[in-house]
DNA sequence: TGCATACTACGAAAACATTCGTATATATTT
DNA sequence: AAATATATACGAATGTTTTCGTAGTATGCA
C-alpha cells in the first residue's frame, strides 16, 4: 500500500469515517450534506455511494457487506494519509522543501501562543536526537 | 484576484517563470522537457502553448504579444500563489489547522539543524509581536 | 399480499484537466 | 522567390474525477 492519494471528494468521506468511525453510506452522505448546508451545495446519495464503492476497489476503505446496509471504515490512519498528501504537496508546491512550507504556514496563518509553544517543544525534541 | 488555484501542469509552468523570469512558450517547454528527461516523460510544444493560453485567460500570467514570439510572465508572486494553495491544502487535508500541518511536516521530513534554527528564529519573531 | 421505502450496482453523463493534430501566418534560409 | 522552419490559434481527443439516472433487490408496513 505505497502511495495512497485520495481525491478531494474521497478525502471528504475519509474525514467523516475518521471522525465518526465506521458508517453506512447514508450516514456519511447525511454528514457531508450537513457540512455543506452552509454553502448550499448538496451531494446526491448515489454520488456518495459510487465514491465509496470506488474507494473500496482502491483499498482506501474496508467494507462490511454482511448486512444489507454495508458498513464502511477507513483502512488507513489519518496520519498516514495526511503524510502522503503532505509529501506530494511539499513536492509540487514547495519544491520539496518542508521548511519553506513550515515557514510560510507560520507566517500566513495567525498562530496562538499555545500553538507556538507546542511547535517549539516539538523542535526541541527533534534537536535532542 | 481572489482565489488563484493553478492546476499541477499550470504550477509547473509558473515555477519556470518564477525561476527564470519572462519566457517564451518554446523556452518554457524546453525547460520542462529538460526537467522531465529523467523520467522519460516529454510534453509537446502545443500542449504547453495551450496551457499558457489558458493561463492567460485566467489571468495567471501576463502576455506580451507585440512580438511574434509572445513573452509570458507570472502575474502573481510565488509567495502569493503558494499562500493560496497552502490555505486550500490546510483546509482540505488538515481541517484548517496550520499547526497540525506544521507539526506533521516537521515530524515526517528530516529537517537539518540549520533549518530548525531558522524556524525557531521565525517563531521568536512571531512571539515578539 | 401488495405497495412504499431504502439499499446496492453500474453505466454513462457532466465537468474539469491535459494532450495533440491541423490550419494558418510569419520569419528564415537557400 | 520558393522552400523550410517556427509561431499562434483552436477544435477536438483523451484522461480523470464527480455526479446522477435507472434497474434490480431487499425490507418494512398497511
Amino acid at each position: 500500500m505505497a502511495k495512497v492519494k485520495p481525491t478531494d471528494a474521497e478525502l471528504q468521506i475519509l474525514e467523516v469515517l475518521w471522525r465518526l468511525g465506521p458508517q453506512t453510506v447514508r450516514q456519511v452522505n447525511d454528514v457531508i450534506n450537513e457540512e455543506q448546508a452552509v454553502t448550499g451545495k448538496q451531494t446526491g446519495y448515489t454520488t456518495t455511494l459510487k465514491l465509496m464503492q470506488i474507494m473500496t476497489e482502491k483499498g482506501i476503505v474496508d467494507r462490511d457487506a454482511t448486512q444489507r446496509k454495508h458498513i464502511y471504515e477507513a483502512s488507513l490512519s489519518q496520519e498516514k494519509v495526511r503524510g502522503n498528501l503532505l509529501s506530494a504537496f511539499v513536492q509540487s508546491t514547495f519544491g520539496g522543501s518542508a521548511t519553506s512550507l513550515v515557514m510560510q504556514a507560520l507566517g500566513n496563518h495567525k498562530t496562538s501562543k499555545e500553538e507556538l509553544k507546542a511547535i517549539k517543544k516539538l523542535i526541541a525534541d527533534l534537536e535532542k536526537k
